[in-house]
DNA sequence: CGTAGTTTTGAGAGGCGTCAAGGAGCGTGG
DNA sequence: CCACGCTCCTTGACGCCTCTCAAAACTACG
């Protein structure tokens, strides 16, 4: 059997609760497994899709972990968000019919091909869908207003408390640990998403342990104090 | 006539080309008449949504000019855009129900009201405007992105640079100057959109009249050397 | 014409970037 | 099993860009 197309079902996915099928009846589900029909692998380090590439479909992380990323003409690049299991990625490209940005494979990583023109039609069938990928849109730009705030007005202790605290949240939400986890990315890719340079990244972490607020071997991290990294984010007492 | 709720048509609007309507026959035009029947106005300085307002319509922006900021526990806010003529607002609302972000009115707007419960309904009916709405996300998706390559990447130069491009461009596809504008808002705002501080954005417009790039005078900019602010987001020659 | 809000400009400080060197982890091949 | 090289990470020194604090000028508006 073919490894790049395999038939797979919503409703026989235990993602389900975190993906696109939340909150769909039975006979709905049943009507997404017409859609949903393939999966595809990409490999550590390559592309799910690039800049420029047709976009056909939006693709739901299985497992594996992406980022996405976009370019300037003289080769800055932005890594504009990291994408773990459950979460949609490819939304960048249906308003050019290209997608504006690449998508990369931080480890080997498989992901359900959801044909957008059939979704559509689906959509247009069962407004529960239809709300639902609505909803999904809607959740991109509100995160990406987040990570406008943690970029603009935002200094880099408090930028990397941030971005700890989120990675933990959707971990846990994925049934891992509120307290531990394996970095999938590199700390000049921290840095990019978050607006600083590696180095930057790195001493921010060194201070962190010195605080002992959390532990560092290499990618993976614990966190010791995470009321320690929310008052870093959140200062209480200075509302005014 | 109370003030508040003007019928109006999209098919007799002059925005139609701007706007939701762009790419509807006629017949989808009538529908869609059905579904935007009033108008709001709304005064410079106040708010068309505040974050945690329910969410039960998108907006088009009919005349006026509005910010949307989004705001941190501890009183800092953020800019996260400009809206103007034909442009649609309030889609952060869509997945949790309720707005996450202020949206003020920079001068007296006035806006379309698109309940979005109808906009959901018509979509269902008619993939073409399904399509449009589902473009118009995306697109609030890609210009994010971009907003957050400039401030994870760019120098205080180069974000006024950019920004200002940005604005004489849209401004032209709506009839006006391509070197010419109004500023319709504060150094301050431009400040908290661009991720600097207020005096770092008089200093940069200070320094581009200098070089003679443009002309200021309060909020009156004109811009001398398109090229050269092009220049400042994309050094030509720097590339590797 | 006075007052509040906005903008400009200056001086000084500090956070983060830049450049550079060294170390740790890991896969590959002998 | 160990050596080697590669990539990634850490740490230091220094400099610059931007922030902070402050004062003054300008505009708008009542």
């Amino acid at each position: 059997m073919d490894i790049q197309s395999i038939k797979v079902a919503c409703s026989s996915c235990n993602l389900r609760e975190l993906c696109l099928p939340v909150g769909l009846n039975p006979s709905e589900m049943d009507k997404l497994d017409h859609v949903i029909s393939t999966r595809k692998r990409v490999k550590r380090g390559s592309a799910l899709f690039n800049v420029g590439d047709r976009f056909t479909s939006l693709y739901a992380v299985r497992s594996g972990f992406f980022k996405t990323c976009v370019t300037t003409a003289d080769g800055r690049d932005q890594v504009t968000g990291f994408q773990m299991t459950g979460e949609i990625l490819g939304m960048d490209g249906i308003v050019s019919d290209h997608h504006s940005c690449d998508a990369i494979a931080l480890e080997d990583a498989e992901v359900c091909l959801l044909p957008f023109d059939k979704l559509e039609q689906l959509s247009r069938e069962f407004s529960t869908l239809q709300h639902h990928v609505h909803k999904i849109m809607s959740r991109e730009i509100v995160r990406d207003h987040g990570v406008m705030l943690l970029l603009g007005s935002m200094r880099a202790e408090e930028r990397l408390a941030a971005f700890l605290l989120n990675l933990v949240q959707r971990l846990h939400a994925r049934g891992f640990s509120q307290s531990e986890l394996i970095l999938r990315m590199t700390r000049e890719e921290i840095g990019s998403y978050l607006g600083m340079k590696l180095e930057t990244v790195s001493r921010t972490f060194s201070k962190f342990v010195e605080e002992g607020t959390i532990e560092v071997k290499q990618r993976y991290v614990h966190i010791k104090d995470t009321a320690g990294l929310e008052r870093m984010v959140n200062p209480p007492q200075c509302r005014n």
